[in-house]
DNA sequence: CGTGCCGTTGACGATATTCAAGTGCAGTGG
DNA sequence: CCACTGCACTTGAATATCGTCAACGGCACG
């Protein structure tokens, strides 16, 4: 699904308003854009940390254990500007990975700093982080406290709702371009009881996912099934 | 275990070297510090959103579910400034809740913004960013992907290892405050099998876990056995 | 026409939860 | 001084959830 504006500015300015020249310092950071296929990483484990911006498509940011076992730690969908501190990284701890074909811009120091001058958009970009760490906070607690079933609705919720923000979901249809293998890395359940839970999901009618493609048809419920508390995505 | 100085100072220092101006600002934000009985809220699920710096005790972030279900989704200890930007916030859905008695200082929007003018304590604050970050980071691939007993054992050399950053933690031997139920609510398992996982640990002499203090004879093994990486941290 | 990846299914086993009862200890108040 | 209470921790037995192993089908790609 296409995004109606561009959805960086989207993203940035669902808490604040920005002025044209607030406008016109991000849309000069989009003449150095990124393609990145489908499964390329973008950094590599051991790499210095950089900042970035997605501008199409999604990202995953992986961790590695000692012994293979691997987590998506987070994901990144348009609009969002991520790891706004990791230039002071000298080598990660972790990779990031285009989920599908992604477009995307990175942002150095310098830039950023002349970003953060401008109040407003300072003001934006601390709402990333914000956002960013949200997130995860809500992630710890997917992990820690719910079950299979209700892991994988919450995280279905919470991914149509970030798209929707940006104008890339509606009439409950959004893209979903996870495939299990991902879902499970994302929480923490094995490829095959992710495919199990996911049945379930769709013979009590809360999904409908195909093709890289989610439907929900009724929200609410899926809500209410997933334990799912919009409020953490500072939505308004 | 006493800190040998300031704990936040110690802790901005690990990265930046601040100058004499630089630690004048924070020491004069220590003239209205604010003590917290243990089990108080400093922010409770509802309020506005606030800046802390922890100068003596140890503090934990909680989330609640709506059936009642709660998880501890971070851990602050002396010298950790955190949540830089939750003056955004104007209704929090988490609370924070000294587990000891201790002692924080508020930081105010209007402070935060004339310490980050500041070139170097800018950058100490970015690294209190990044790590809190980071550590909510591997938290995530601590519940994914971790088996009961590594998670304790993970959780605890994390702990060990920032208590020692900041002087609090020396010859395998640090404080270690938490209940059994709260290292239930961090880990995401229940107190039952917390009790039956501490005492495997305890079995295979990899912890020495009694009254509130914590020994670990052998931190080598107990990272192996936790599948700890340390880098995470940035320590140096 | 293979080959690899994605998803599914079944049987089985491991890990963690639940329920229930009981201990030790610190603090409280008679 | 001693019962009484609440809390932290422990233990056992039964159960549920989730993981592992293995096999199979469909589909895209070269």
């Amino acid at each position: 699904m296409k995004c109606p504006q561009h959805p960086v500015l989207a993203h940035l300015q669902r808490h604040v308003r920005l002025s044209a020249s607030d406008r016109n310092a991000i849309e000069a950071l989009f003449q150095s854009c990124r393609k990145v296929k489908s499964g390329r990483e973008l950094i590599r484990s051991g790499a210095a940390g950089k900042t970035f911006a997605v501008v199409e498509g999604w990202i995953a940011r992986e961790s590695l254990l000692l012994d293979g076992r691997q987590q998506i730690t987070a994901l990144f969908l348009p609009g969002d500007v991520f790891d706004l501190n990791a230039e002071l990284i000298a080598d990660c701890d972790y990779s990031l990975r285009a989920v599908t074909d992604s477009t995307v811009v990175e942002i150095s120091r310098s830039q950023l700093r002349r970003l953060k001058d401008q109040p407003r958009l300072d003001e934006a970009l601390c709402w990333e982080e914000l956002e960013q760490l949200a997130i995860s906070t809500e992630w710890l607690v997917n992990l820690g406290q719910r079950s299979a079933s209700e892991r994988i609705a919450h995280l279905l919720c919470e991914i149509y709702l970030r798209l929707r923000s940006v104008g890339m979901a509606r009439d409950g249809w959004c893209d979903m371009p996870l495939t299990q293998s991902m879902i499970a890395e994302v929480t923490g359940l094995t490829r095959v009881h992710v495919s199990r839970s996911l049945q379930r999901l769709r013979s009590e009618e809360l999904i409908h996912l195909e093709r890289g493609r989610l439907r929900i048809p009724d929200l609410v419920r899926l809500e209410e099934f997933g334990l799912f508390e919009a409020n953490y995505l500072h939505l308004t």
